[in-house]
DNA sequence: GGATCCGTTGTAGCT
DNA sequence: AAGCTACAACGGATC
């Protein structure tokens, strides 16, 4: 019997699976074994680690991943924590049948990548055939696009369109040709295989076991409150999502621009975004990128739908641009030795202002709100997410973007590291293609509170600042400036029940500007 | 090779 | 009160 172990990782889904669909045809499979290696780093027990949110998404995602196995082909998901390299060679050591491929999808971060390495390195004596599945998170094959002779790193849409037209088959009315496969029907698997693996001595030391996640889950949940955990992880999930906000809602899709749906939450749903909310889904792979492309090309209309970048499509096209950036720019992840990334001189670690931004009591309440639900949730709106990095760093309190970013990547259930870096590298205005240094935010737009009238961001505001919820929408995006009689009868003392913004928005703007410009003379 | 244009999404102040 | 204008002014691509 030969079997193959498939090794799932930014493909947590039995659709649009190719190593699923390679193992149904291939002739020199007889029967699977499905793994997910979590990383071992991610445990709550290590400080600073990883979220709540982040890490019951994923629970939730193995759970469903085991789920659907067993549904579709009657196998199940073998769960592990370890190093990646002990787990697959303890793996291999439990059984006495031949293990002759491994199948592993493609991931672009460094950390995946020296995983998959090392995982070559130690199987390289073996006869074990190691099959990598490309462009299985991605639209482009970012491996083969950044190896491409004269590569020049993209930096606009236009620079993403050429790489789209050169490198995928995209037919005449947008439909990506070359992905978005089908569940297969013949996957195989052989329960006492499994059942060995389980009850090998040295495998169990890794295996995490159904029961326990589920545990585990019912734990955390507990702990954040279940109406928090909004988005709920799987594929399951996922495919309802996508056909509630893009198959079934063309008019959504047709007139997506971002500056017409900034606007946070929903009022009727203050947890429901305005936006797709995919993305936790397919960062996770819980959602293959290939299907929603083709999704929102089947019910566009040709005339009438928005183009890219401001279209769904360009959204995606801009995740593309990060994936093939994060790949071919050394050190992505820092501030130095960074090509994408000019050197300006923040301001010393403030562990004050740092802790007033990640909790939410900056005194500004439209930044504070976005905080908050991002610590109760997992997740804030883009826009807002441009407000409160620009709000950290060069727009107010000059602080470093890594700081920010490592709070992001902790706490987003859709954390993305190419995205998640490049994003912060173009909020702070550090990076070649980022918007100009002298573009700062406004921490309190409030174009329309100054009318009395309540807005979609007025709500949103009295929902996650509750010490807020009586103040008068002319006053919300910055209630010290209320009379006293108005904070008393909306029962909020500015400065004893809410904090006093903790810098002078306009003072600091200017300074940040002035200084950035200084940095720029240096270079 | 110098001028000009453009870049996914700006802000403040005046009328 | 919405809409215009001044501000501030990078850096790469294009002509």
């Amino acid at each position: 019997m030969n079997t193959a172990i498939v090794w799932f990782r930014k493909t947590i889904r039995i659709h649009d699976n190719p190593m699923l669909t390679w193992a149904e045809s291939s002739q020199q499979i007889d029967s699977i074994i499905p793994i997910y290696i979590i990383d071992e780093n991610w445990s709550l027990d290590v400080e600073n680690s990883v979220g709540v949110n982040r890490l019951n998404f994923l629970y939730e995602s193995l759970l469903d991943l085991n789920k659907n196995l067993k549904d579709n082909f009657g196998s199940k998901l073998l769960v592990y924590t370890g190093d990646s390299s002990e787990v697959i060679k303890s793996i291999i050591g439990s059984i006495d049948e031949n293990v002759n491929s491994l199948l592993i999808d493609y991931c672009s971060e460094p950390k995946n990548r020296k995983d998959a390495e090392d995982v070559t390195e130690n199987l390289k004596n073996t006869d074990i055939n190691i099959k990598v599945f490309p462009a299985v998170n991605t639209i482009l094959d970012i491996e083969k696009i950044i190896q491409t002779k004269n590569f020049k790193a993209p930096k606009s849409t236009k620079e993403m369109n050429k790489i789209f037209e050169e490198n995928l088959v995209i037919s005449p009315n947008g439909y990506l040709l070359d992905g978005d496969l089908p569940v297969p029907k013949n996957i195989y698997f052989e329960p006492l295989i499994l059942e060995s693996i389980i009850q090998n001595e040295e495998n169990s030391k890794f295996y995490i076991s159904t029961e326990e996640i589920k545990e585990k889950n019912y734990q955390l949940k507990l702990e954040t409150g279940f109406e928090k955990s909004y988005f709920l992880g799987g594929e399951n999930e996922a495919l309802k999502r996508l056909k509630m906000k893009i198959s079934e809602r063309a008019d959504f899709v047709n007139n997506f621009r971002k500056p017409l749906t900034c606007s946070t939450n929903s009022i009727e749903n203050p947890m429901e975004p305005t936006t797709t909310g995919l993305s936790p889904y397919i960062s996770n792979g819980c959602l293959s990128v290939r299907l929603v492309w083709n999704e929102c090309t089947k019910v566009r209309n040709e005339d009438q739908h928005t183009k890219p970048p401001e279209s769904l499509h360009g959204q995606l096209m801009f995740r593309e641009m990060f994936y093939l950036l994060s790949r071919f720019v050394e050190n992505w992840e820092n501030d130095v030795d960074n090509s994408n990334c000019k050197p300006v001189r923040w301001g010393d670690y403030d562990e004050e202002r740092i802790r007033a931004w990640e909790l939410g009591f900056t005194g500004f309440p439209y930044i504070d709100a976005m905080m908050r639900q991002l610590d109760a949730t997992g997740w804030m709106h883009h826009l807002g997410r441009h407000a409160v990095s620009c709000f950290l760093t060069r727009g107010q309190l000059w602080q470093n973007w890594k700081h920010g970013r490592d709070i992001f990547e902790r706490k987003l259930i859709d954390s993305d590291w190419a995205v998640n870096n490049g994003n912060w590298l173009w909020l702070a205005g550090v990076a070649p293609f980022s918007m100009p240094y002298y573009r700062v935010y406004n921490p309190c737009p409030d174009s329309k509170s100054s009318l009395n009238v309540e807005t979609k961001e007025a709500s949103f505001i009295r929902y996650w600042v509750p010490e807020l919820s009586l103040f008068p929408s002319k006053y919300i995006f910055e209630p010290h400036l209320a009379p006293l009689e108005i904070q008393k009868l909306s029962n909020c003392i500015i400065g004893e029940d809410y904090p006093s913004p903790i810098i002078d928005r306009k003072k600091s703007r200017k300074e940040n500007i002035a200084k950035f410009k200084e940095n720029l003379g240096r270079l």
